[in-house]
DNA sequence: AATTCGGGGAA
DNA sequence: TTCCCAGAATT
């Protein structure tokens, strides 16, 4: 007997690719919602391999949820170091705090109550409730987006908010043909393996026969391109200042990016590395002390940073005019999240 | 609806 | 270089 469905051929294939392509994760041993969450979240908009050790470091310094909301944030942070969207590392807290205080320490069971908790959005909370609790809530990460695209020729006339809702009426429709859970992890599976955004091999795809792009030529441009993001440089000149033994070090608190980690005291200036906006203090010393030579650069979504910095060694008292400012001695230095800009600094210098 | 949050891998 | 990644929150 044929069947014909559209979608149950979809998800027959799907499914069956799936099996053949087996891809272990350690997120994947456990159904514990825990760490299926902190899995799910080190994940969003991170490649599997980048977050894999980060998942592995967390679950031991954290295993379970009162573990993590009586952690410090700044041990939570700490644990984030290098990996970006630090938000998620706060929200991560919050949300486990929140958890322990307001729900009785247990994890939600319900697509809307885990979707209530902060850092947790649509993609998470499905994630969650199909690999945890096996509940029908289909996942729409980039991966779905670009399959499904493709294979039903859906674009959302090239508006990214309607190819959005395209695509998770889609993947509503078809994830009740299956195990959610199978269903979720192979269409995600299979848009990170074959599927894949540049150049797929369709040749070679056992789901081509009833693929829109493949038939119409169309896989170049399904889904609709991003547009382009313009970056804006930075110049920061960082102070290396070596105090007796210590340094210092402050916290970022402005609405502005590494918000709540730590660096060396910064000031920012333009791109002819002007100095004239430097405090008082510090153009008294310049005399003696200058820019680097070295540039350390870090590119991020929509900026690019440039940094150069200035050592200088005093033991006169200093005047902390914040609250941000503080003092470090270089034992002390590894209880601090920095961003990698500023960790290459301190490795460069020798610091760390 | 558009912007802004990091950092890295692959081509 | 450019694209985009198991996205979410804010504007």
């Amino acid at each position: 007997m044929h069947n014909e469905d559209p979608n149950a051929v979809f998800t027959g294939l799907l499914l069956h690719w799936h099996e053949n392509n087996p891809r272990p994760m350690p997120w994947k041993e456990t159904l514990d919602p825990y760490r299926i969450w902190i899995s799910e979240v080190i994940l969003q908009q991170t490649r599997v391999h980048q977050g894999w050790d980060y998942y592995l470091a967390f679950i031991k310094k954290f295993p379970d949820n009162k573990t993590l909301a009586q952690s410090s944030l700044a041990d939570v942070l700490k644990a984030w170091e290098g990996l970006g969207y630090y938000t998620r590392a706060r929200n991560l807290h919050k949300a486990a705090k929140k958890i322990e205080d307001e729900l009785g320490g247990k994890f939600p069971q319900l697509y809307k109550q885990i979707l209530s908790l902060p850092g947790i959005g649509p993609y998470t909370a499905a994630a969650v409730a199909s690999f945890a609790f096996n509940l029908p809530n289909a996942v729409v990460d980039g991966n779905v987006i670009r399959v499904l695209s493709r294979y039903f020729g859906l674009d959302g006339n090239g508006d990214v908010g309607i190819l959005k809702k395209e695509i998770s009426e889609k993947a509503d429709k078809l994830i009740q043909l299956s195990p959610s859970s199978a269903f979720n992890q192979a269409i995600m599976n299979f848009g990170a393996l074959q599927c894949i955004p540049h150049k797929p091999d369709c040749t070679k795809c056992q789901m081509n026969k009833a693929c829109f792009a493949f038939n119409h030529m169309r896989t170049n441009d399904l889904p609709p391109k991003k547009k382009k993001i313009l970056r804006k440089n930075r110049f920061f000149i960082y102070c290396l200042i070596h105090h007796k033994k210590g340094i210092f070090i402050e916290q970022r608190t402005n609405r502005d990016i590494w918000q709540h980690l730590y660096q060396l005291p910064c000031f920012e200036t333009d791109e002819n590395w002007s100095t004239d906006n430097l405090p008082v203090f510090l153009k008294e010393k310049m005399s003696k002390v200058s820019l680097s030579e070295k540039i350390f650069h870090q590119t991020l979504t929509h900026q690019n940073i440039f940094a150069r910095i200035i050592v200088l060694h005093t033991d006169e008292p200093l005047e902390t005019k914040t609250d941000t400012l503080r003092y470090s001695e270089p034992n002390n230095l590894h209880k601090f999240a920095f961003p990698k800009l500023v960790l290459n600094i301190l490795q460069q210098q020798a610091i760390i």
